[in-house]
DNA sequence: ATAAGAATTAACCGAACCGGTCAAGGAGGC
DNA sequence: GCCTCCTTGACCGGTTCGGTTAATTCTTAT
């Protein structure tokens, strides 16, 4: 790619980026044209074509792009170094809420691009979603102590309940066009408190607090 | 359209239309071509026009469809004449499952139409959306007992929730390819073990039990 | 066997689209 | 004016798309 793009101003960069998220999230690579993507970046298609040499390019930018702005904005908002686990939830909700900000369409785009099949960019995906290790959301990774929560609960069972109807969450508001992610987080943050009441066990104090 | 389509044997019918919700669900209208549903459906695209006289009523045709599979499997699930919430839970769930297993791509289809703004359709959808007046999910409308839950449960937030969970499993698992419907169910059903657990008063008894 | 009729398709058409190129327009500095 | 760099309109060859038509295959009644 010519790296006169990145000397382009910033937030035209994120024009860019952002358009090309929309668009190949909204249809397959193949039937993502790089003409709808100048048009939604307001520039030109033969400019699009100057800083990108062809359309893998920029769609294989774009991905590297997405791992890049994810790790970069998680490890930011300091959730994985948070003891409390309703409070490493909260952070890492904000901090998703931060990514649709600024990039509305790039959960979205990587979802497409994970099951992308066309041949043209499939090995060069899996290769990179392999290297990246997959990681899945798991209970047992985050060695939950049993005696903060309610006696008898099965732990693995709340996680999953919380880690779905948080995609169920997401999903559902990021579907139409206008998000209001202020909203969003004050219902979400809602979400959190109400599980805490439910789980979290209650008449005693530990550790810290 | 061709009323000749209904003289065809289902097998053939279903086959037919699920290749349209296919189609329609992965592309956005326009971007659907009329070619790649024959494939899909393993005839040519002639006989495919011969059927429908032309992409509009194909596409409007599916849409109906769904409406009417989904209304028609769910009052024959049972789930809206249930008295106890969670069992009418867990028949609509089912319901759901054998929707998904003899339409897999119904639910997408229904999404992408729902957001679909091709002018070429986007009056009919919509006027069709209003007119099936969107029941939203509320907890409210269920009229849930208070006394049949732990106390200070805030059930308007249970129902959000559980409402959300359900979401955000059914997206997760459709999204690939192959859906294994059955482990999906017994996956669900322990959720809602999990949810009738935590949720439902203990130590009493009540109505016929 | 065969003719009539129905089911199904290959071949085709004009228009639009798409990835990519290229030569030229336009703005600023000297 | 002239050089440089950013930006674009116009264009090209190839492909795709919705839809039509005429022909081919299959069925069936006689």
């Amino acid at each position: 790619m010519n790296d006169k793009f990145f000397e382009l101003p910033l937030e035209k960069q994120e024009k860019i980026i952002n358009a090309g998220f929309r668009v190949f999230s909204q249809n397959s690579y193949k039937k993502s044209p790089m003409s709808e993507i100048a048009d939604a970046a307001g520039i030109s298609k033969s400019l699009l074509f100057h800083y990108f040499h062809n359309k893998k390019e920029l769609y294989l930018f774009l991905w590297d792009k997405c791992a890049t702005i994810t790790i970069e904005t998680l490890m930011k908002s300091g959730c994985y170094f948070q003891a409390d686990f309703f409070d490493s939830m909260y952070k890492g909700m904000k901090a998703k809420a931060n990514i649709i900000r600024q990039y509305p369409d790039l959960g979205r785009f990587v979802m497409k691009a994970y099951y992308e099949k066309d041949p043209e960019v499939f090995s060069e995906i899996q290769a990179s979603i392999a290297k990246h290790g997959a990681f899945k959301a798991n209970a047992k990774l985050l060695n939950l102590d049993p005696e903060q929560f309610i006696p008898g609960l099965d732990i693995e069972m709340m996680y999953q309940d919380m880690y779905w109807a948080s995609e169920g969450y997401l999903w559902n508001k990021v579907q139409g066009d206008n998000i209001d992610v202020d909203a969003m987080e004050q219902e979400f943050t809602k979400l959190i408190d109400f599980w805490k009441s439910i789980y979290l066990r209650k008449g005693e104090s530990y550790g810290s607090n």
